[in-house]
DNA sequence: GTCTATACCACGATAGAC
DNA sequence: GTCTATCGTGGTATAGAC
C-alpha cells in the first residue's frame, strides 16, 4: 500500500535493476550457498535468463564481491547508529545497544550481512583478498568499543579484548544457522545474549 | 617414528582404502566447501583416479554423509571421555571439561567434525535428513548437561538452557574460521571461553 | 581395487540480434 | 537492457579392461 499510494521516491520503490539481481543473489547464496547457486538460478529468481546478468556484473566472482561488501556496509551502518544513539550510557546499555545493532544487520536489514557471514570463509582467494580491509575496520570498530569500556573501568581488566570480540562474534554469527525472526524476539535474544556476555550464567 | 619402529597395529597404522579416502574429503570439504570440491580433486588428493572413487561410495552425497555422521561420532566420543574424568566435580569445572572435549574434537581428532560443522547447513536436503537425529541426540546431551547444572544450583536457574547452549555452541563452532592450533593453546582457549561463558566479562 | 574411456549434463561466459 | 544461441570446460557418474 506503501508504495502504490506514494509518490515514487528512492527509498520506498521496489529494487530494479542490478541491485535486484543483488538481493536474489544474496538471499540465494546465503540459503544454499554461492559455489551451489549457478547463475541460470539466480537470473530466473530475477526473472530473466543467465546472459543477461553480463550486462551489470563482469562475472559471478564480482557479484558475490559486491554482496560481501554491502554487507560489510549494513554491518556498519547499524553500528553507527548504535553509537550515536548511546553515547554517554553505561557500559552494559552501549554493549547490548550494539549486539542488537549486529543482529539487525544479520535479520532485518537484507540478506547482505548475513550471506556475507555464511559465504566469507569458502569465498575465493581474490573476492576475500579485496574486502578484507573493509572486514578489518568493522572489526576494529568494535576491538575500540570493548577496549573503551575496559579502561572506563566496566569490562574485566584480565579479560583479553580479541579473544572477547571473537567469542561475542561467533555466538551472534552462528544465529544465522538457527534464529528465525518470524518466531522469536530479536530485543529478546539481544538482551540474553549481552547478559550472558555481561555477567554470564553462573549462579552466584 | 612410532609407526616405522612398532609392530603394524590398526591404531598407528595411516589409513587406506575408504578411511583414506574420507580423510582427504573432509579436509577439502572443510577447506573450500562441499560444493566447490569436485570428485576429480578429492581423488588427486588421494592419488587415484576420479572413477575409482565409486568402488568405495555409490556417490558424492553419500561420502558426505559419511564425513557428516563421523563428525557426530567424534563429538560423541569426545563428550563422554569429559563425562567420565569429571563425575562428581564441580560445575564450572565439568563445563570447562566439556568444552575442552568439544575444541578437540574440532581441531584435534582429524577434520571431520569441523567439516561437519562448516558443511551441515548447505548440505543437501536428502543428506542432512539423514543425521539429524544423531545430531539431536548430541545437542541433548549438552542439554542435559546444563540442566543438571542448573538443577544443582551452580548454574542461574533464570539462564534458559536451550539458548545457553546456542550461544556457547556459537561461540565454540565459529572458531573454525579463527583459531590456529599452532598457534594458540586449546586449553587456554578453553578456559577462556568457559570463563567467559560463566562470570561473563564485566567488572564486579 | 584401480584404471581408461566416455556419456551426459550443467556450468560460466561471450556474441550478436533485437 | 534482455534475448537466443552457443562455446569450451569441468562436473558426476558408468562400463568394462586389467
Amino acid at each position: 500500500m506503501a508504495f502504490a499510494s506514494s509518490p515514487a521516491g528512492p527509498e520506498v520503490a521496489p529494487p530494479d535493476g542490478r541491485q535486484r539481481i543483488l538481493d536474489e543473489a544474496a538471499a540465494l547464496f546465503l540459503e544454499r550457498g554461492y559455489a551451489a547457486t549457478s547463475l541460470r538460478h539466480i537470473a530466473a529468481a530475477v526473472g530473466m535468463k543467465a546472459g543477461s546478468l553480463y550486462y551489470h556484473f563482469e562475472s559471478k566472482e564480482a557479484l558475490l564481491g559486491e554482496i560481501l561488501r554491502q554487507g560489510i556496509a549494513v554491518m556498519v551502518e547499524a553500528f553507527e547508529a548504535a553509537e550515536e544513539s548511546t553515547r554517554g550510557e553505561p557500559a552494559r546499555v552501549r554493549t547490548e545497544a550494539h549486539v542488537r545493532a549486529h543482529l539487525a544487520a544479520l535479520f532485518e536489514n537484507g540478506p547482505y550481512t548475513a550471506a556475507h557471514v555464511t559465504s566469507f570463509r569458502t569465498a575465493p582467494d581474490s573476492v576475500v583478498a579485496a574486502i578484507v580491509p573493509e572486514r578489518d575496520a568493522y572489526e576494529a570498530r568494535w576491538t575500540a568499543l570493548l577496549a573503551e569500556l575496559q579502561r572506563s573501568g566496566e569490562l574485566a581488566a584480565e579479560t583479553p579484548i580479541g579473544l572477547a570480540r571473537l567469542i561475542l562474534f561467533g555466538a551472534m554469527n552462528a544465529s544465522v544457522e538457527w534464529f528465525d525472526p518470524e518466531r522469536g524476539s530479536l530485543d529478546d535474544f539481544a538482551s540474553e545474549i549481552t547478559r550472558q556476555f555481561w555477567v554470564g550464567v553462573s549462579a552466584r
